[in-house]
DNA sequence: GCAAGGTC
């Protein structure tokens, strides 16, 4: 068995890979690594006294209590395998840096430069080591020039303001989720005498509430008539179709008008013809957000289903670390050996060769602007994969195929806009071609609208009219989710993080709140009934303002404006105030609606539609909604179309795709005779 | 058992 050496300073890294890149710079020789319980620490021999390098696997402590029922303040750290079975695998590093503390003489906090990474090292220090002989090494990047210099500059202590931050987050989530949680499971309790698990927290509730009011307003949606005036012209034997650049026509008597004046013309006269170049830059390399939308694009694959794909190649070496927000891919990842490697491949020999030659040996990557403080974007590692699944074997092509395409040259378009006129009204039509195919090469995956040759148009010319026509669309309801796009609405709103969006998604589905019908999220009874209770009883919750408020309030603890202490204390009051309030004089109510969406308590007054309690005409509260809806659209169709039956626009907007479901149920019933409603 | 945050 290998003899620790007599003396050594522990440098605690967050994780394997880091605890190997931070021995590779500080050893001037290949370092040497040794193993416990199965988990391997390096030993550097940089100086007179040497370094220990061994890692966690993220957080080694959480939170916890012991005490039943709400509210509940009371809690505390303990070892994360003991009180997660999915984090058994965390023990083995566990003790092997309970041991390894024993005999150092110094620890350095050599984990990621964050308030988390910040935690994980204070946290594991603290219980096992002395927070007396402790060291920060700060670096921003994982190469072997940062982390050089990092250790240069190792600072006496560790930064306690990152660390009571850190601290301080985790305090707040967890006596915001526990408590709530716990609030909402107690009324279904009381209320039905069963017990299921239900959440709520800072980034699932704002969450879900944000596709319930965006499932809510698609349900009662009512396209509005929209007219516009559509010509057919002939070039060189193929039609083309022309767009009105007028303002759409509200009234369809309008268009007809314009239309009549029009059909008495043979020709639209080119006024005006411009030639463009259009270029299309390369697209980014992936940060983990941007590979989960192309992989759903591409394969339909879910964001957390790509996520573990991407964890797995990371795990086998193939790509580098996937949970990362850079689009930057900073020199020293070592382009040419990168390539040089993906050339062994044959599968990628053409495109690395094509791509060397366009390139004339200056690999310069085309970055997105996004950043990550501990990690570049994603890239492979030009190491050869052997086995790969099916699905991982698309995730690792993808990654390559965007990694050269990042390094190739535009897409140029060249495009044709003409202007044309018919009588007064004035008309344009766009046609491009495909030049330069560029970066497409080497990522397919863009649609582009081309043509295969532009017609000669010139100043002048007369195009004869094929066809004129009034074209009816309808105004459609742009925003449905799926679990992509609530990913990128969670992203956009700067909630949660590259490694708990996905993950945070499909919790709302397992507690029941949402499901998928059709590939598009839909929100279940459940997940309405806890929404509005969220929203009646702890409003608080479910605004992603709560994260903004934290944010600030973090921040203000890492400038020393404020103290943990006092920080937690002002969420304790709040929460109590509210939590005592809603145990005596809510949960018993609340536990009624829940018990009711879950169906263990029977609607008494059904709606004639749906499941849902009856408030008024026979109708719940949404299909009501529908009903007023219907009535206060029926306006605006009787102008579009000058007239237009009640009958006939129900049965309209009942064919229409683009209508609400709860707007086409009502529309249907009442054509059917089972609701009786008629405009006054 | 409940959060959100790390990572094998």
């Amino acid at each position: 068995m290998f003899m620790l050496p007599r003396k050594y300073v522990l440098v605690i890294a967050e994780k394997p890979k880091a605890a190997l890149k931070i021995a590779q710079a500080l050893s001037k020789v290949k370092p040497v690594k040794h193993r416990m319980y199965g988990v391997p620490y390096w030993v550097v021999y940089h100086s007179e006294i040497p370094y220990v390098i061994a890692s966690a696997a993220g957080h080694l402590f959480a939170l916890t209590t012991s005490e039943h029922g709400f509210p509940v303040f009371k809690y505390y750290w303990v070892p994360v395998w003991a009180v997660d079975k999915e984090a058994k695998y965390t023990r083995p590093y566990y003790l092997v840096l309970k041991n390894l503390c024993k005999y150092a003489i110094a620890f350095v906090n050599a984990c990621d430069y964050d308030i988390e990474g910040s935690v994980i090292g204070y946290l594991i220090i603290k219980e096992f080591g002395d927070l007396g002989r402790a060291y920060r090494a700060k670096f921003s990047a994982l190469t072997s020039q940062d982390l050089r210099q990092a250790f240069r500059r190792l600072s006496k202590g560790l930064d306690m303001s990152m660390v009571e931050a850190g601290l301080c987050r985790h305090e707040l989530d967890w006596i915001w989720g526990i408590n709530v949680s716990r609030a909402l499971m107690f009324a279904v309790k009381i209320a039905t005498g069963k017990r299921i698990i239900l959440s709520a927290g800072r980034v699932q509730s704002p969450t879900l509430v944000e596709v319930v009011s965006t499932e809510k307003q698609r349900n009662l949606f009512i396209p509005t008539p929209i007219f516009n005036i559509n010509v057919n012209v002939a070039i060189g034997g193929r039609t083309y179709t022309l767009e009105y650049l007028g303002k759409p026509f509200t009234r369809k008597k309008e268009a007809e008008e314009v239309l009549k004046e029009i059909k008495k013309e043979k020709w639209a006269i080119v006024e005006n013809v411009r030639y463009e170049v259009e270029k299309i830059k390369p697209p980014p390399p992936f940060n983990l957000g941007d590979l989960q939308a192309e992989a759903s694009k591409i394969y339909g694959f879910s964001p957390l289903k790509t996520q573990e794909l991407a964890e797995q190649l990371y795990l086998d070496a193939l790509i580098s670390y996937p949970r990362t927000n850079s689009q930057k891919l900073p020199l020293t990842i070592g382009y040419e050996t990168i390539m040089l490697k993906l050339k062994e491949n044959p599968e990628y020999r053409n495109y690395v060769e094509n791509l060397l030659k366009e390139s004339r040996g200056v690999l310069k990557p085309h970055e997105g602007v996004k950043t990550d403080p501990a990690h570049p974007a994603i890239y492979p590692t030009g190491l050869r994969p052997r086995k790969l699944s099916v699905d991982q074997q698309k995730i690792y092509d993808l990654i390559v195929k965007r990694f050269l395409a990042t390094f190739s040259a535009d897409v140029i378009l060249h495009s044709i806009t003409v202007h044309l006129r018919i009588t007064r009204f004035k008309f344009k039509l766009k046609l491009r071609r495909l030049y330069l195919k560029g970066w497409l090469k080497y990522y397919p995956f863009l649609n582009i609208n081309y043509v295969e040759n532009l017609p000669f148009i010139g100043k002048g010319q007369k195009l004869p009219i094929v066809r004129a026509r009034v074209l009816t669309t309808y105004s459609r309801y742009g925003k449905s989710y799926d679990k992509t796009s609530l990913l990128k609405w969670m992203e956009s709103v700067n909630i949660g993080t590259e490694s708990t969006r996905a993950r945070i998604i499909e919790n709302l589905f397992s507690r029941g709140y949402l499901k998928i019908v059709g590939g598009k999220i839909e929100v279940t009874p459940l997940g309405y009934a806890v929404s509005e209770i969220l929203e009646k009883y702890f409003k608080d919750l479910t605004s992603v303002e709560l994260t903004r408020k934290f944010e600030k309030m973090l921040n203000d603890i890492r400038e020393g404006r404020m103290k943990r202490e006092n920080v937690v204390l002002e969420s304790k009051n709040i929460l109590s105030k509210i939590l005592l309030e809603f145990k005596a004089k809510a949960a018993e109510k609340a536990g009624i609606e829940l018990g009711k969406s879950l169906k263990y308590i029977p609607v008494e007054n059904k709606c004639i539609i749906c499941e849902g309690e009856v408030v008024n005409m026979k109708l719940c509260k949404n299909h009501l909604e529908a009903l007023e809806n219907l009535f206060k659209q029926y306006k605006v169709w009787v102008y579009a179309y000058g007239s237009i039956p009640w009958r006939e626009y129900l049965k309209k907007v009942f064919s229409l795709n683009v209508s609400g479901k709860w707007v086409r149920e009502v529309a249907k019933g009442i054509l059917d005779k089972v609701i009786e409603a008629n405009p006054q």
